[in-house]
DNA sequence: AATTGGTTTAACCAAACGGTCAAAAATAAA
DNA sequence: TTTATTTTTGACCGTTTGGTTAAACCAATT
């Protein structure tokens, strides 16, 4: 079943290996450093079945993008819409993240250089996947009525939790370097304890003692 | 004065407006989706010219990568060096940091693009501008000695800073759009607060009280 | 066995690209 | 003014790139 325009559930295993290679070659290169042979290459298979299945390279990495985001947005929205305190909310949002990042290290990049060309796109991704900024807004005002929290804007809040998870990974290789002068046992070992550290600092941040 | 391989002090016009051309023209569109036609246009000269000058694509490109750091990162390194309080300090950073980054939006995704092309080369930039990762653990150690602050690792206390300065430059126009719904009023307001908003996220989370 | 329809391939194409070159134009030196 | 040097240009080149096409392949149907 080809793709084109019309979406189908059903993928054919040839595919599912050029989105597989797209993935890995559009994520490592982004869409202009990307190659239409190198990822038939990667997939095995000849240039032209590429065209065949997704008609252009513009397709093809929307394809990807939004592939890319069917796993991950279900997770957070779940965690997002679930009642529980302010606080706990925000150690499995920052859980998910990492973890996800964690196995994903190249996607923050990814997303942010196609962000920047084109930022509707996830924009409306987001509020097609259930997530609304209003809804967010909402929850942490709420939580921070609740509890005894500091008073911090919303807005802040939210970009502050995102920078801390996000951030690190798109600067993952320079930390190595710099920071850890390629030392990997250390560098892994700081990577690991960022789940932790980052709950810590957030909550240390909003909670009033 | 041509560019070549020896570097120059004395810049003709011509070099100017090239480099002042690349600069725009890379930051917007990175290294693989700039046109050296493009940026011969933009300067209001001849494609030829652009090679007279800086050989290729890729020497034009170092050559704008470091003339952004010749003048951001002395201030930072100035502050680094400088004898107050830890507390003071990030206070310092951050103001420079955000500052910085309001008049220059595009710089963090084209830096670390190009940090994710070629880590070595922004590390030994840093270096040989007095920046040294040892150094500043040092002092942040020291800092958190002195006064009553909580336990953070140096490092993490960095990536944290350098996370919540960055990041949402590099997101800016997806938080326009989703966070903001295109409200330009409230979202000019949103970075202007930030920098103490920033500052004070971060010294609540590491001062004991 | 022949037909049909989807799949895969090798060969090919036009456009775009980074880069070169010889000559013209402008500037400096004699 | 003439000569030498540097700067600027238009035309050009080889390669790479995204994309097309016609034919080959293959499995299912009749």
């Amino acid at each position: 079943m080809i793709y084109h325009d019309i979406k189908s559930d059903s993928l054919s295993e040839t595919e599912l290996k050029i989105l597989s290679a797209a993935r890995k070659i559009f994520i490592r290169k982004g869409l202009d450093g990307a190659r239409m042979q190198e990822i038939a290459n990667e997939a095995g298979i000849n240039k032209a079945l590429v065209h065949y299945y997704f008609r252009n390279k513009q397709k093809l990495f929307e394809a990807v993008f939004t592939e890319v985001f069917r796993n991950f947005l279900p997770q957070i929205s779940g965690v997002l819409k679930s009642e529980i305190p302010l606080t706990d909310k925000i150690e499995a949002i920052v859980g998910k993240y990492i973890d996800f990042l964690q196995k994903n290290p190249y996607l923050p990049m990814f997303v942010m250089n196609e962000i920047n060309r084109n930022p509707d796109k996830l924009a409306n991704l987001l509020k097609s996947n259930g997530i609304e900024p209003e809804d967010i807004t909402g929850q942490i005002k709420n939580g921070l009525d609740n509890i005894e929290l500091r008073d911090i804007k919303p807005e802040h809040l939210i970009v502050n939790i995102l920078s801390l998870c996000i951030f690190p990974f798109a600067a993952k290789s320079m930390i190595e370097k710099f920071l850890f002068k390629g030392d990997l046992k250390k560098f892994n070992a700081f990577f690991n304890e960022r789940k932790s550290e980052v709950t810590r600092f957030i909550i240390n941040s909003i909670v009033k003692q």
